[in-house]
DNA sequence: GGTTTAATTCGACTTTGATCGAACAATATC
DNA sequence: GATATTGTTCGATCAAAGTCGAATTAAACC
């Protein structure tokens, strides 16, 4: 399967970012992530629907939080902490202390 | 007309003030707010219907982001800093950045 | 090739949230 | 009291977003 393409970091905007995280399953997802260098998709599931999760997925990658790498089968997805520190610096320091 | 009652700031929840941020109206006022003390609402307003702006001004409120004082006919708008830094160490800075 | 596993895509449905005109409430001013 | 000003509330409408089963893709393994 093809890569993703995530948006580059100079792309990022706040009020993007801020909708990613206005999703209390999102929030849960960047919060275990700022905890572990990566998850793959099984391991964030909880016993919540596939494809609901694959939906809350796609926005993170797309609001610029979340990177995903493909090995094999599995999806191994992190939290783009360099690139958010970088565009907006101090955000997620607090979103993961909350 | 009675004080509006604004919820404590125990009581605010990272996730609530995330969803209040999550809308470029509302995110605009918040950083318009972080450069003046107070602004009242037609201060705010722009060339927007009143009838939006109030209810974005509710949303705001229910979300622990913004004060409302009145004062006659007016209604003057704060951002919460103080309790919004001592429940969310560096957010509000961070989003004022932005 | 067939099967299992991991995750996405599709499509339909439901829910949530934004928008905004019209009516209303409250204060100030003449 | 009448009028103008400030802002809210109501109610209807519309758009955006979340939910999730079923079908699909892709890799791994026997």
């Amino acid at each position: 399967m093809a890569d993703y393409d995530h948006p580059a970091s100079e792309s990022l905007t706040l009020l993007g970012v801020l909708r990613g995280l206005a999703d209390p399953i999102r929030l849960e997802i960047v919060q275990h992530l700022g905890s572990v260098p990566e998850a793959s998709c099984a391991a964030l599931l909880g016993d919540r629907p596939r494809s609901s999760m694959s939906h809350h997925f796609q926005v993170l990658r797309e609001s610029g939080l979340l990177h995903t790498r493909i090995q094999g089968v599995q999806h191994f997805n992190s939290l783009r902490k360099a690139d958010l520190d970088l565009r907006f610096p101090g955000l997620m320091e607090a979103i993961l202390a909350g």
